[in-house]
DNA sequence: CCCATAGTTCAGTTGACACTTACGTAAGCT
DNA sequence: AGCTTACGTAAGTGTCAACTGAACTATGGG
């Protein structure tokens, strides 16, 4: 979840979030479109954006098409829609269940994906 | 808006936000809540976090008292909500209201709370 | 097999950022 | 005026993250 929120916190991983919203798009085009960049830091953002379970990746050939993973988004509102629990109890649960979740974040960081 | 979401990406922001979100506290008395780290560190956070407002500070004689501000949070969480409009004209112009924002980004940064 | 296409990964650089210690500043008390 | 409390700011450090260019992998076609 904190993975979630970092990815989306890059302006440039929004931009390619937004473009395979409603669609498939195969890397290269993603990064067509998004300009600016190269091809290699489109790849690397599509990998943070994969490891926070944002998008899923789908092989056709020779290429990868990805797209979004609304799933994910929508638990990302919700995590922020927690701090508007009024009942502190929920506050407080909400705490502790984050608290747990960066014990293992310190370790493992983003190396979650590269198994 | 960019700010608020980068702000929030940072785990012990979210702790103190939610330590001062339905109530008002001192800056010491945040830091010693939240611990394991420097009263400097503390009031850098609490800088961030004003700078994306988030935040409201009110002097009450020697001491600062900082609350959450909900209506930022609120806005925040509607800025996400922008990823499931349906319509795609409504993701368009979320991308062109967002890119014409990084532009001033770049030169603002976070030099707008100097003022 | 050789080459082109599509894409990732590696190595290295740069800038941002969270943090610490030390210092500066403002308000209140005696 | 001095002292204390409460807090921000400055300077410096280590780490992480975004980027580039080069090298590598994999699939498909001649």
């Amino acid at each position: 979840m904190d993975a979630a929120l970092k990815a989306v916190a890059e302006p440039r991983r929004r931009e390619i979030l937004r473009l395979i919203w409603s669609r498939e798009l195969p890397a290269t085009e993603i990064a067509e479109r998004v300009g600016q960049v190269s091809r290699s830091a489109i790849s690397q953002h599509l990998a943070v954006l994969k490891g926070a379970h944002l998008i899923v990746e789908r092989r056709d050939g020779t290429r990868r098409l990805y797209r979004a993973d609304h799933g994910e988004m929508a638990r990302l509102r919700g995590f922020l829609d927690d701090f508007w629990a009024d009942g502190l109890e929920r506050l407080r649960l909400a705490a502790e269940r984050e608290q747990q979740n960066r014990t293992s974040d310190r370790r493992n960081d983003r190396s979650d994906t590269h198994g």
